[in-house]
Parts: C-alpha cells; structure tokens; sequence
DNA sequence: TAACCATGTGCAATTTATTGCATATAGACA
DNA sequence: TGTCTATATGCAATAAATTGCACATGGTTA
C-alpha cells in the first residue's frame, strides 16, 4: 500500500496535523489520493511508531489541541528507498463498466439518471481543477522540475474529467435512443 | 464493494467456474475490474451461502473437476437491485502522481524508466483492446443497446490507455530535460 | 527425466479500508 | 436554547484485499 508514502509526501512538503492531510485528501490532492480521517489518524500512529514522523503537541485557543507531525530523516530515507521501488501496474476498478454489462436487467433511464449525478459531480471538479490552472498559467514562466510536474499532473487530472464527461454524454445519448425506442 | 456485483454480472451472462472467471478479469474484463483467484473463491463460495448462485461439479478428463457456478432466481434480483443503487463517487488512487509530487528527492531518470515500462505495458493493453475493437467494427451494424453499451466502454478503455501513454511521453519530456540540464 | 506451464481449487495470516460510534470546544444561526 | 458547522482526535468491529502456501493432473519442452 502507499497511504504510508502518499502521507510521507505530504509531510516532506510541510508539517501538519491530521485534519491537514484529511483536508489535502479532500481539497486538490483528493484528485490522486483518497482516505478517510480514520485511516489518516491511524497510519499517522503507524508511522510514529516506525520513527518516520514525529510529533508536538500544539495548544490552541478556542480550537482542541492539535499534533503537529513532521517527517524525520528515517521517514525521508523511507520515501527515497519508495520512489526506486518499481511502479505497481495501475489496477481499474470502474463501477460504471460493470454496470454498462448488465444493462438489459433494468430501465436504461435509471443508469441515464445515475451518469446524470456523475456528471454533475464531475463538472464541479473539473471547475475547481481549471481553477488551479488558471493560477499555474498566470505564474511567471517556471522551469523548476517539480512546478512543472505538478502542473503536468493538473493537466492529466483535466483530462480525465474533460474525457470522462464527454464519454458519458455519449452513453447518455445511446441511453436515450433506446428508451424512446421502447416506449413506441 | 462490488467484487460481489462483478462476479454476478458475469454468471448472468454465463455459467462459469472460478477459474474462468479469474480468467476473464485477466483479460478484457480485467480493463474495469481486477481480483485474484483467492477473492475470486472465496467471494464464490459466500455467494453460493447467500443463495446468490449454484454450483455443481463437473467431472473432466485430463483436468481436475470444476464447479460450474450459475446465477439464481435471487442472484437475479439482487443484481437488479444493485443496479438501481447510486453510483459511489469515483475513487482515485494513482502511484504516479502521488512519485511525481516527491522528484525532488532522487534523480529524475528514476521516474523516467518507471514510466518507460508503464508505457510499455500500456502499449500492450492499449494495441489487445484495438484488436477487439476491429472486432466489433467488422460486425454488422448493432442497434442493440447491450452491444452499443459494450463498444462504449471498449472505447474508453483505449481512450484512457492513449491518453495516458501520451502524457507519460509528455512527462518523460520534462524529465529527461532537466536531467540533461543538471549534467552540464 | 526433470522442469515448467495450464488447469483447477482452496486455507490461513496479515494488511488495508470501511463503517459506526465517541468526545470536546467554539462560533454562527434560527 | 437548540442545532449545525468547523476544528480536532480517537477506538472498535467488520469487510475487503493481499500475500504466502498447498495440493492435484496432464501436457509440453529442454
């Protein structure tokens, strides 16, 4: 697995508690990575235990106490070691697939309803993606490899969702032809 | 999950036993869902103890004997029902972008022959689906919507697959241009 | 003849992920 | 005053996925 690393990338950036990475998880790195708050806390104490991070506790005013982790030398060496690992080959899970195979069981029009919500979903992340974009292009002209990897990885996170809409405005319509074509 | 889903998806187009199905996962299937011979067993065996298949032994020569699995009345239903369940939000979890936001701790050619041999595999994937593409081309021309539905999903598969070896490229670009600029 | 591959099924242990519940403070809002 | 949201952390139970091992047959290949 790599919530392991995937929280190890993070902290090399900068320090954070908890809710930070949940809040990463959620915001523009959600677009890479997903896990819940339990699975963070828990693989955090994990990676304590390893002498990979460490942590202080912060006291703060009118918010609960927070722990503020931060990655050791160990914990970078780890993700030196992680990065020389071979690539594991990219598995696919997509529910939609498999739904599309067993389509002749029910109404088409209730998969047209469900890629509808998709859709929808999908559109909002593209918006908030293409607004990342927006700052990147404004930036001064970058060369340093890591910007410009980032900017690269947006790209693709752009694509996929651009793609993925238009593919399933053509499942839509597929969907639609043949529900009219019932109900005559 | 869904593995549950997936395998019944399948047994409601056809009988098969455990080795089959795994088979079909390791090939076209296998491009919107994966699972390993063990899943595959040990999800077969709960189904058949929710009553959601059946199963006999079927006798071979030359080979062991296999139980060849058959969807139920109930296996069915459940599958109706599943389908009528809204679509979980897509999760994301992708090795690669999670590398490219650390490069700045080992050398970028690392990454540059990681990508390599994704790309490699992915030509593969990518010039199997286009066989079963032609395939589908040649054939007479399909109204019906399971077949329209099949070509689809065939279609974003290699989609996906082209898309992603061009970004790769694009990756390995950057890449190489900033290992050349380091040597000097 | 020995090694390997394809067919076929399975158990057991461990690791990961998910789900449900629990707690605590402070500010906004109705 | 009661509810809701955001901040902040955690345990416990279950479900799912992965990894390692095991067994059995027959055909091909070195």
């Amino acid at each position: 697995m790599s919530l392991k690393h995937t929280i190890l990338v993070l902290l090399e950036h900068e320090k954070a508690s908890g809710y930070d990475i949940v809040k990463k998880f959620k915001g523009s790195f959600g677009n890479f990575w997903n896990a819940t708050h339990q699975q963070v806390y828990q693989e955090l104490g994990k990676l304590a235990d390893a002498g990979f991070v460490e942590w202080s506790c912060i006291e703060q005013e009118g918010k609960p106490d927070k722990k503020d982790y931060c990655i050791t030398e160990a914990g970078i060496e780890e993700l030196r070691r992680w990065l020389q690992t071979p690539l594991p080959s990219q598995k696919v899970k997509d529910h939609i697939m498999v739904r599309m195979a067993a389509q002749h069981l029910v109404d088409p029009m209730v998969l047209w309803h469900q890629l509808q919500e998709q859709r929808q979903r999908c559109a909002l992340k593209l918006a908030t993606l293409k607004g990342y974009e927006k700052v990147f292009a404004e930036m001064p002209v970058h060369n340093a490899l890591q910007l410009e990897l980032t900017y690269l990885s947006l790209k693709r996170g752009i694509q996929l969702q651009e793609t993925w809409l238009e593919w399933a405005g053509e499942v839509q319509a597929v969907l639609e032809k043949h529900s009219a074509a019932k109900e005559r």
